[in-house]
Formats: structure tokens, sequence, C-alpha cells
RNA sequence: GGGCGGUUAGCUCAGCUGGUAGAGCAGGUGCUUUACACGCAUCAGGUCGGCGGUUCGAACCCGUCACCGCCCACCA
């Protein structure tokens, strides 16, 4: 016998053990069957279950287990990402505290810490997704470090490379200076900061006392200013375009130059030039001709010499060596904020601080580290994103790759269509080393291996050359691009990827769109000349209750973890379910969970009661020869179900599913049904009896099978424990498909009038306060009997009626029962007399029968307004004006019989 | 500045092709009805953000305004 409730933590790890010893998640690559593809967003080898994987697995999950239950070849492919920063930050935090520094230790002996690192505590998002009851191929999981995945990268660079794709170039970068390293745009987050606007003076070079006034938001970039930048048409400073001014504690003298970046709207109309250090100035600085002066080192030190950069006008590249310029000594080695502070005290104390505004702005700061990023002048690998992009660009406009829902696929495309060159190079230990080595003269040599390379260099030189090789690594999304054909064994292997390659739809979050989403595509489809995937499904992003993301280092984390320790993983994933159709956010409540945990345990409880009345072992059922009308409706219903949920998944309306689901186990299985068959069940008619316990257990499989892709842990074990199937795990059944015709629309209306009789005769009973032990004995009138399945067997509904409502239903035919004491139901043509003596306040009565009289008039009043609309009846389509009438006629018959049964009780009507 | 999304019951949200506004939770009332109190029954609660338009008919389509949120760009 079944425990009272189902719990979770004791079947969980049991039965996911049980799957995987069956290899129930392995992909077949023998088999004949048609292959399902999805891959799996690695995750990255620091993370931990949050409620967006909890949610992109999920809808994985279902997606791959439903798959594999309408009999396709499904492989989800798992893995992890080796997380460039985000991991070198984690190992380099817990050396810290140890007070070692990765330089201490230097690349080799650092990377080791690392992979132990990664042997002891890395992955534990994949024991939390097995928790999860996630079904990935888990032998079949790739790490973004491994060789294979490796030999992929290095083939990748050097191809783009030789086909002019990637290429070095000294150019401003977003620079964060606490990590050390480059990083792309899209690392960058703007944050809006209160800051000053400090307008300094600068000393016009022949006229000493005359200043020309500059706005800025960064003073310490001053030591870098190479201009002074007006508009041409601006009055104020016409006449000092072309002079020159002395910059004030450097020294240095710098021009006075006409361009159309100063907007003469802001600050003074006059802003300083500083193209080594702002993304504007450099542009200004490229337009103007003028030096590029580096006066930051790589942790936004101040240096005390400058470096001095030119820009060659033919080649549009930069000297290679830089002339060195002193700078004041006062500010050589402070922090940015410091020389910041300096500056200005220095340039007040000689009068050139002409005013401090206060004044709010966005300033760029580095996602990971968090800080300002800094704009710097320095050499990195780039990737020509623009070609790439083309054909990418292409794919999705032609349709070869959809998105769901369709609008992101204006945002991934106004994105591709204005796309700037990638920056792939990271100053970091962590990840794929650039596969380039250079000679003594500078000379680089990009191969896929050393020796490669070495080959190459002795071409070149016409000797051996001892090389070096780039220190550098790959941005970690390099390789999360290659992913949808790398795991596959790309270049190696082609059988994996002619099978299981395009995938069918990957699954993700809006955010990584252009980090993830479109870096595959571009790479996939310049390397395997087809697309990654034909689906891009974009789920919500879960947030907290303010609509901020959720992260670690804000504290508004809901842990996964612990709601499934609560409520066990079935809850929380069909919560997830039901809540994925909202648009962009997602704000989990607790209350939800338990809701749904609530679920889990009715249903399980409709499954003890199948137990305790020997449904589970009843014969298998014929869907189409089942012959009580009670047992007819529930397999239509079911059937409409089953379509329902079929269709929700295909569509990926995972909520719509989820809702027939809980609709039809709760709302109509448990309540009605359940309820209905009990007097059955207790009946001595054995054939019926036989039938009845037949479609208990036929419906209740088929709920199981339908819910089993999103509550795999308990209709698998219902499942198992109650034997409905034979050998093989639900999981691995074969998904319902029930033939077309199983609705009996003539029991449908049978029992959808049961059932409204039944639930107006409750309200009676509930609003005439009757206590609850009192029996009535009722009567039915004017029942049309030729429309009822039933008219012969009046007993089936006495018999329910009495048993769920104590009510003893006389027998049709005999005369209405009136008089004061007797309330009556209106159920289409029937009324329901429900003599209750005493218990009746005839006034409430009156009332109760005169307030449905109202809103039927009302309602009547309001088709008519319609009806007798000329313009109604000629221009909407005739279904819809005939709806109308049937309506009426309806509603003016139950209003004649709700006056009826106000005359009888006496009052007028 | 450009774009996207949202505004529906107290709360969280569904509502697909325009045709009688829904769910869960919370709330009120009543239930030791032998599957389930993680339950059963029942009730109440709505100007579908405002205004204008299209239409026989608008929560839904169009315009406009307000507020909330997000993305991109810029920010002297």
């Amino acid at each position: 016998m079944l425990d009272k409730t189902f719990r979770p933590e004791e079947v969980e790890s049991r039965l996911y053990a049980l799957w995987e010893n069956q290899h129930a998640f392995a992909c077949n690559p023998e088999s004949n069957a048609k292959p399902y593809t999805i891959m799996m967003p690695p995750p990255n080898v620091t993370g931990s279950l949050h409620m967006g994987h909890a949610l992109n697995h999920t809808v994985q999950d279902v997606l791959i287990r439903h798959a594999r239950r309408t009999g396709r070849d499904a492989l989800w492919q798992p893995g992890m990402d080796h997380a460039g920063i985000a991991t070198q930050m984690v190992v380099e935090r817990q050396l810290a505290e140890q007070g070692i520094g990765r330089r201490d230790l230097g690349r080799e002996a650092f990377l080791d810490k690392v992979w132990e690192w990664k042997a002891e505590s890395g992955g534990a998002i994949s024991r939390q997704l097995r928790r999860l009851g996630t079904s990935p191929d888990w032998p079949r999981e790739r790490f973004t470090m491994d060789e294979g995945l490796n030999a992929a990268v290095r083939k990748v660079f050097v191809e783009l490379y030789r086909q002019g794709l990637i290429y070095r170039d000294k150019r401003l970068v977003n620079w964060d200076p606490k990590l050390g390293t480059a990083i792309s745009d899209l690392e960058v987050e703007q944050t809006e900061t209160k800051g000053k606007l400090w307008h300094l003076r600068y000393p016009l070079k022949d006229e000493p006392s005359r200043w020309i006034v500059v706005a800025t938001t960064r003073p310490e970039t001053m030591l870098g200013d190479t201009a002074v930048a007006v508009h041409a048409e601006d009055e104020r400073y016409r006449d000092l375009i072309g002079k020159m001014v002395v910059l004030p504690l450097v020294g240095r003298e710098i021009p006075i130059v006409a361009d159309e970046h100063a907007d003469p709207e802001q600050g003074s109309g006059a802003v300083k030039i500083t193209p080594a250090h702002d993304f504007n100035d450099y542009e200004v600085g490229k337009r103007q001709r003028v030096p590029f002066i580096n006066v930051l080192d790589a942790q936004a030190r101040v240096l005390a010499e400058a470096q001095v950069f030119y820009l060659d006008p033919d080649t549009g590249h930069f000297s290679p060596e830089a002339t060195l310029e002193p700078l004041p000594a006062a500010y050589a080695g402070l922090d940015r904020y410091a020389a910041r502070k300096k500056i200005v005290e220095d340039l007040d104390a000689k009068g050139l601080v002409e005013k401090i505004d206060d004044h709010v702005h966005t300033v760029p700061h580095g996602d990971r580290g968090g800080v300002a990023i800094e704009p710097w002048l320095t050499d990195q690998w780039y990737c020509d994103a623009y070609t790439l992009a083309q054909p990418a660009i292409k794919a999705v406009e032609e349709g070869r790759t959809k998105f769901v829902p369709q609008n992101w696929e204006n945002v991934y495309f106004d994105w591709m269509r204005n796309i700037q060159p990638w920056c792939i190079s990271r100053q970091l230990w962590w990840g794929h080393q650039i596969p380039a080595w250079y000679g003594p003269d500078g000379e680089v040599f990009v191969a896929e291996s050393e020796e490669d390379a070495a080959v190459e260099a002795s071409a070149y030189y016409g000797t051996a050359t001892a090389l070096v090789r780039d220190e550098d690594v790959l941005d970690t999304w390099f390789s999360s691009a290659l992913w949808p054909f790398s795991t596959l064994g790309w270049p190696e292997g082609q059988d994996m990827l002619a099978r299981y390659y395009p995938g069918d739809v990957l699954v993700t979050g809006f955010d990584i769109i252009f980090f993830w989403v479109a870096r595959m595509m571009m790479m996939s489809l310049h390397f395997m000349g087809d697309v990654p995937f034909r689906t891009v499904y974009i789920h919500a992003l879960v947030r907290d209750a303010k609509g901020q993301k959720m992260s670690k280092s804000k504290g508004n984390v809901i842990d996964p973890l612990e709601l499934m320790d609560k409520y066990g993983s079935d809850a929380l994933r069909f919560t997830l379910m039901s809540m994925a159709a909202q648009g962009r956010d997602i704000k989990l409540s607790e209350q939800r969970v338990e809701g749904y945990r609530n679920f889990a345990t009715k249903l399980w409880n409709a499954a003890r009661y199948c137990e305790m009345n020997d449904c589970h072992t009843a014969a298998p059922l014929d869907p189409a020869a089942v012959s009580a009308p009670v047992n007819r409706w529930i397999v239509g219903e079911l059937a409409a179900t089953a379509a329902a949920v079929t269709r929700g998944l295909e569509d990926y309306r995972f909520n719509e599913a989820a809702g027939a689901l809980y609709q039809f186990t709760w709302g109509t299985f448990c309540d009605w049904y359940l309820e209905f068959t009990k007097p059955i069940l207790a009946g001595d008619d054995a054939a019926l009896v036989a039938e009845t316990k037949s479609t208990t257990r036929w419906v209740l499989s088929h709920i199981l099978s339908l819910l089993n892709p999103l509550m795999p842990f308990l209709t698998e074990e219902l499942w198992q424990t109650l034997s409905l199937g034979n050998e093989l795990p639900l999981m691995l059944e074969d998904w319902p498909e029930l033939a077309d015709g199983l609705a009996d629309p003539a029991a449908q209306e049978e029992l959808d009038w049961v059932v409204r009789l039944i639930s107006s005769a409750r309200t009676v009973r509930a609003e005439m306060n009757v206590p609850p032990g009192h029996r009535i004995a009722a009567r039915l009138h004017d029942l049309a009997e030729p429309r009822r399945l039933w008219a012969g067997r009046w007993e089936e509904v006495i018999c329910r009626m009495a048993r769920l409502e104590r009510l003893e239903v006389a027998p049709a035919g005999e005369p209405v029962a009136t008089g004061q004491g007797v309330a009556q139901v209106l159920v289409d043509e029937a009324t329901l007399a429900l003599p209750l003596a005493d218990a009746i306040d005839v006034a409430a009565e009156v009332a109760r029968l005169s307030k449905s009289a109202d809103k039927s008039l009302k309602d009547l009043e309001s088709i008519d307004r319609k009806l007798n609309n000329p313009a109604f009846t000629s221009k909407a389509p005739p279904e819809v004006v005939e709806e109308q009438q049937e309506r009426r006629a309806a509603e003016l018959a139950r209003l004649e019989q709700l006056k009826a049964a106000i005359q009888r009780l006496g009052a007028p009507a």
C-alpha cells in the first residue's frame, strides 16, 4: 500500500540511479530512429545551480524526454564551460587567502592549481542537475578544455587567421584594471554614477593670462591630453582655433582644433582630447592626427613616463614603439583616483579650476571585476565579426533558424547588423592559449602546434629560430561558439556530426543571445556550412521581486536546491513549466511551488485510491469500446487533455501543457470521475465495475505518462509501484497516441449537465445553510428524457447524487413539488426541487432566485441589443449570429423557469 | 537618443485567430463525507492603466499619453 504522501527524498536518488544504470538517457547512434539533438548550454565549472539553470534545464529536459518517448533518437549533449575569468578569480581568491599571488606561482603551477580545483570542486553543478532530474547523455559530457575541444579551438583560430578573419591590432580596448585583462564590449556594463564635472583652465601659449576652459569628468587623464577641440561654428572659440595651449602641470603644447565631436551645448563647449584614454577622443585623435599618449599602467596607475604613439595616416597603424616622455614625478605610481584628487588640488592651487559641478553620468564597469573600465591602447587579437555575421544574418532571415518567440529575431538582427570587431584575447592564464608564436623580431607564426610554427619560422628565417608563444588566452566565448560541433567530434570524427548536427533546438535566456547564440551561428555557418540549430527557444529570466537579475553578489538569490529539499524536484519543475509562458521575467514565489507540491500529493493519493480499489490490476482497456457514459466521458476528456499536452510541448507552450494536466487531473479526474464512480465500484453490476476499474487504470496510466516529462520522479515511482507498464521504465515508454474520435459529445454533454446539476444543488445547500448531514428528498422535473443518455437509468444519477449530496431524487414524472419550503434549481430545461422544510428561509430563497433572474434578464438584454442591431445581423458571420440567437432562446427559457420557480414560492415574479 | 516588453481580481500571472473575462494563492463561510486537511464544498472579488480611433463587436487591432522594467548607443 502506498504511503499517505509522496516522499521525494526517498525516491529521487533511487530512481535517478536506476535510470542511469539502465542507460536510459543515452542516445543510440546505431538506431534507425530520427535523431533529435539539444546542445546543453554548458554551465560554468564554477557554477552552482540557480533558478535560471533550473528553468533552462527543466525546459530542455522536458523537450528531450518528450522527444525520446516519441521514438526519436534523442541526444542531449551535456558539458561544462571552463569560464576563464570566473574560474581564475575563484582560484586566485583561494590562493590569496593563503597569501599567494598567481604570479608568485608562475603560469604552470597556477594552472595545476586550477585543474586541481576543478577536480575537487568544479562540476558541483552537474550533481545538482542530476538532483533536478535532468536526463542528458552523461557519459558524453564534454569540457571546453578537453583535448578534442582544444584541437577544435586551435584549428578554428588558425583557419580564421589564414583567411584574414582573425588579426592582431593595436587599438583602444576595454581594459579591466582589476583583472588586468582586456574584455569585450559585451562584458562591459554601464553603471549610473554620481560624479563631478570639473571645469579646467588651459592657458594659451601666446597669451598666458588667457585660457580656454574645458569640462571633464576625468581630470586625471589630462596628463595624456594632446588637443583641445571646439566646434567650428562656436562663436566663443572661433578665434582660438589653430592656437596652442600649454597643458598645465605637464607643459606639453597642444593645439586647439575644430572638430564635430565638440558639442557647444555640453560642458564649456571646449573638450580636452585624450586619444589614448577615451573612445570618442580616440576617433578625434585619428581625425586630427594628434599623438596618442598613454599615461596609465595595467593597474591604472600613473606612469613615470608617458608612452607616445603616432598613427601612420597611410597605413592606419600605430608606430610599433612608443616614444617616452616624462610625466610630473608627483603622480607617478598613483592610482587613477588618487591621481585625480592630487591633480585637481594642484590645478586648484594654480587657480586653474574654474568650477566643479555635480554630475550624474554612466560609467562603464567590468561585469566580473566590477571596477570602472579603462580604455587602454594595447595590442590584442580581433575577430572580424562583421564578415562572419553576414551568413548568420541571412540564415535567420531565410528562416533556417527560427527564434521562439519570434520577436527576439529583431534583437539578434539589430546587434548582428551593427556588429563590431570582437576582441578575443584575454590577459589570463586559464583558458585556451592563443596558438601564435613570435620570432625575435616580433614576426608572428600562427599554427596548430609549436612544431608547425617552428617549421614556418625556419622557412621564414632560413634557420631554426627560438620562438616565444603568445601568453594570452582566448575569450571563453570563443570555445563556446564552437560547442555545437566541437562536442560532436569536429574536426576529427565525422560520424556523430553527420548524425546529430545540426541540433533541433537551443534553449537559452535572452541575456546570452549576443554572447553565445550569435557566435555559434557565425562559427557554425563558417565551419559547418549549416546552422547549428533549427530553433532557438528563448525563455524568461528568473528575477527577484524587484525585477533585478538574481546574483550572488546582490544576495537576492532564491536557491532551487532549498526548494527541492522542501518540496521535491517534481514540484519545482512543474512550477517552472507552469510559469514558462510569461514574458521576460519570472518572479518566483515559494507559495506557487508549495501549490504544485500539493498537486503531486493529490495525484499520489488518487493513485493510492486506485490501488485500494484494485484498479491498478484491472484488465487493459480498449478506449474505443467503453460503454458506460461516465467512462466514455472520462476517456474523451483524457483524449482532449492528451492532445492539449502534446500540442503544448510541440509548440513550446509549456504552461499550457502543465495547465491542461493540472486541470484534468485535479478538476476532472479527482473531483468528478473518481467521485462518480465510487458508487459504481460499491455496486454489484460486475460488468460495469470491471469496465470502470479498467477505465480508471487506463486514465491514471495516461495521466502519469503525459505528466512524466514534467514530473519524472513521481510518475515513474507510481508507474513502477503499481506495475502499470511492463519492464520498461515509464521514461522509455511510448508517448500516448490516442485515436481520433474518442471524444463522445453526447456523454460529455450528459456529464456536464450532471456536474452543473450537482454544483447547483450544492450552492443551494451552502447558501441556504442546510446542515451538512441533512438529507433532502429532492425531485427532478421537466427532464427532456430523449436527450438524456441515462433517461432509463436514473438510479445511477440518484445513486451518485444521494451519495455526494445527500439527495434522494424521486423519479421524473411526479408532480412538481411546490410550496414555501421548496428550493429550486434550474439546469437547462430541468428543475430540481429541494424540499427543505423548515431549513429554508423563503425570503432568502426568493432573493437568491431573483438575483439569478436579474442576471438572466441583463444577459438577455445584452443579447437583444446585439440581435436588434441590423449592422450586427447583416455584418457578423452567420454562425456568430446563430450562436447569439441560441443563447437568447436558452436565456429566455431560463428566465421563464426562474419566474415560475419564484411564483411557486408564493412571491410575485 | 534608438528599440523591446509590461500595466487584467488583494498578490503572482494566463487569456493563441477580435465574438459570454480565467487560474493559483490569499480572503469569507461550512465540513473528523473510510484516496488526499498538502483535503472537500461554497462564496466574494474586475472601469482589462487613461484618452481617442477602427469595427456589427475590442482585454486583444491602430494612435496617443502615463507609469514600471529591460536592452543598445551616448554622456564634457
